[in-house]
Formats: structure tokens, C-alpha cells, sequence
DNA sequence: ATATATTGCGGACTATTGTCCGTGGGCTAA
DNA sequence: TTAGCCCACGGACAATAGTCCGCAATATAT
């Protein structure tokens, strides 16, 4: 888990706490649907304004999107 | 103070602790020195790869450097 | 004061972000 | 089945991040 994943499921996961489609997110931020999809699987690499818009869509801040991601059901990893 | 602002005040603050320059940091991270000079000033708009290389020379995490920057001197603001 | 190191700022350029379409697949419901 | 979402993925393009120089301004020493 890089930190471009770490973010991605931070987002995904608060997104999906306001259970709002990646689209209606997208479009509260201002940014195309398709990036915003890149974004939660992690394969790209916004800039600060653009993390910066999705906190606030999603009402968190910058720094708590970045935290550590804890999954529930991936506690106790074997191995 | 912006979220721009914030970020390099805060990698202003920790680079000073380490007692390096604008250059050396930038050396470490790979990225241009004038380029980090304006990141510091908040002129700048990173990309989430450019503020995690600062954050793992200045050995703090991404997440650390955009939490809410404190003055020591700036505290009580007139008004 | 004179050096010396560090930083701000500018222009010209390259690399990468981010947009704007479309297409197809998986899912649920009617 | 068909229809309606939602999401992954692709290509072509526009916008901007980031580089690489130089030079001036400022700070920090000697």
C-alpha cells in the first residue's frame, strides 16, 4: 500500500460513507469523473489543489486523507 | 493562510530544525531549488509524489506537513 | 566594511497533470 | 430480456507542474 492507494481508499471510503457515485463526487469537486476514478484506485498523482478540493467535498481535511488507512477486514494479516 | 501557505510553513519550520537549505533539501528530494523555494512560499501547487519526497527527507509524513501550521509568535492576533 | 552562503524571481523549455470524450462490463430492478 | 446506474479503461488533447539556467536581493558570517 503506497501512499497514492492509501489516499485513494481513504477517499473511497468516506465517499462511500456519503454514499455519493464517484460522478457526483467528481462534479462537487470540479474535477473530471474518470480522474477522480484514478485517484481512488490510486493510479494517479494529483496535485495539492486537487486533494485539497476532495477534502473538502468530502468534509475532512488534506491531513486526514493522507493518514494511515485501517481496513476493518484487513486486520491480522497472515504473514 | 492557505493550504499552500500552510504546507510551507510547515516545511520552512522542520527543515530549519534539521539546519539545512533550501538547496540541500531540494537536493535530497530531487526536485529544483527554486522550484522548492516556491513550494515554501506557498506558490507553488506539488503533486501529492513531490510533498511525499519533502516529507520522507524531512522524516515526518505527508499527512504531518498539511496539518494546521502554529506560530509560537503569532499567537493572540489583534483582531 | 567585505566576503560568502542562501534565497527570491524571471524566462524559456520539457514533462506531467488533468480534461473530454467514448466504450464496455458488472450490477440491480422491472 | 431491457433499462438504468456505476465504475474501469483508453486515446487525444489542453493546462500546468516542474526543470534549468541566470542574476539580484538578502542574510550570515569574518
Amino acid at each position: 500500500m503506497n501512499i497514492f492507494q492509501n489516499l485513494g481508499m481513504n477517499i473511497r471510503t468516506r465517499r462511500k460513507e456519503l454514499r455519493i457515485s464517484q460522478e457526483e463526487l467528481a462534479r462537487r469537486c470540479n474535477i473530471d469523473r474518470s480522474y477522480m476514478g484514478q485517484i481512488e484506485r490510486g493510479t494517479a498523482n494529483p496535485s495539492l489543489a486537487v486533494i485539497d478540493a476532495i477534502a473538502h467535498s468530502l468534509v475532512v481535511t488534506a491531513s486526514e486523507l493522507l493518514r494511515e488507512y485501517h481496513s476493518i477486514t484487513a486486520k491480522h494479516p497472515r504473514k
